[in-house]
DNA sequence: TATGACAGTTTGTCATGACATTTAGAAGAA
DNA sequence: TTCTTCTAAATGTCATGACAAACTGTCATA
């Protein structure tokens, strides 16, 4: 049982629970509150920060939901623990080797605007004719390669330049020319690395790649980008946590 | 605009948010309340139904943390569509195969008891000189190999037999055993068939595999099991949903 | 015709109040 | 001593009421 100081500031235009759900979140993080230390009862605590009942729960609801704390019926509430890390956030390789500390390279190996091949075409949802973009490049980490990235999308979306993409994540591209990603469809599998896989990657014939392809929708459910991305299996793999 | 009829039964111990979410949930899934339909307001509906506005806004909270409806703040409440399958449970591969309605047949290669090797003992987080059950495993699919599994985990969880074993999922039994799964991290990457796995999978030496390492945990975070699972690439890939 | 202001609409936030359900511990009975 | 019942504590559910913030559409003015 703990008494966590917070100060509730009424003027901002931040709402109450969400300004006690922060504090909250932040001692647990900091290990301030620690795992498994009890928490004052919901009525208790709402008087202290001097709130109503509901938005003391309100705030809660949100350590709940995020898998910070829980609560029982006729127990009381608990902490957990910090929060896990699940990766299942809509983000592209670029963005992932910033998050880490690292600097992303990319060359470009082929930019294209071609007619949609029929797998693409339906993919993408396209009409029979329609323009894409046809792009491969190099990924590459400190100066080593690391994955070589095929990617498809409709000319419509973007104007993109082999300088552009050499200097920016594709991604980030098309979100500065208003692109509102809401989801992507992913599949990891594997295959062995050919001839021009290797001699890219900088790999031995034969050796193994981690490969994945991904659809990405927008917030109205069409779909914006598709691609087929292989990586030096002794340099990447895909990290995820699953919960019950 | 649509008028959704429900009926709501006061009388069950079925909380009348909970049954309101449900109907709609139901609606949205069955194309009753397609995509992008407008909902009425919270106030008209809390009307409708004879609810109060908290207990209806508790329903649509629901619907929306489902990505199921989507609210917006002076233009109302919409439907964004049926739900997304994320993967994203805890589940095994025995329940996966099960649940596309494959048939999945286990042969146990290897079940013995070992002092756990050091790097097991580290991620299973036990003391030196704990015994711990060594598990290898085919997993056939109609009488076609898919993959070799290789489990470990501590002998007090289960008393394990190769009969029990070859009759179901190693998470069935440890669940009837009554070990609590919480969650379990898990990475996917690649390698190639050596001869013996080459041999087991009926596959070539030196194709593609697609290789999970995984430890998952209890609900008090104590790591229950690990293992790692090789899987014929041509057979087999991960599929999950990103989000924005 | 275009822009800005205003009004109406809808969701978001917050409060007070009350009852129901579940849990754990204590007390009583066998 | 063990089992059952009861009580207190805590969360879960639900209601009424009120104000704030964001959005869209309409109207007036330049």
């Amino acid at each position: 049982m703990t008494d966590l100081d917070i100060s509730i500031d009424r003027s901002s235009p931040i709402p109450l629970y969400h300004q006690v759900a922060s504090a909250f979140d932040k001692a647990i993080r900091e290990g301030v509150l620690p795992p498994e230390t009890k928490l004052e009862n919901e009525i208790s605590l709402a008087k202290r920060y001097n709130l109503s009942r509901p938005t003391m729960r309100q705030a809660m609801d949100r350590l709940v939901r995020d898998g910070l704390v829980v609560r029982r019926r006729g127990v009381g509430t608990q902490v957990i623990g910090p929060p896990v890390r699940r990766n299942l956030r809509l983000s592209s390789l670029y963005n992932d080797l910033q998050d880490e500390g690292s600097a992303p390279q990319t060359r470009v190996l082929t930019i294209e605007t071609v007619t949609a091949p029929e797998p693409i075409r339906e993919k993408l949802g396209l009409s029979e004719g329609s323009e894409v973009y046809h792009l491969r490049r190099l990924r590459l980490v400190d100066g080593r390669p690391l994955a070589l990235m095929e990617n498809w999308l409709p000319v419509t979306l973007a104007q993109l330049t082999r300088k552009d993409l050499e200097a920016d994540g594709l991604y980030n591209l098309l979100r500065r020319a208003g692109v509102d990603f809401r989801m992507a469809h992913q599949r990891v599998g594997a295959d062995v690395a050919d001839e021009e896989q290797a001699s890219q990657l900088k790999a031995e014939t034969g050796s193994a790649l981690v490969v994945m392809e991904r659809t990405a929708l927008d917030s109205s459910g069409a779909p914006i980008e598709c691609g087929r991305h292989v990586y030096r299996a002794d340099r990447y793999a895909f990290d995820i946590t699953l919960m019950n």
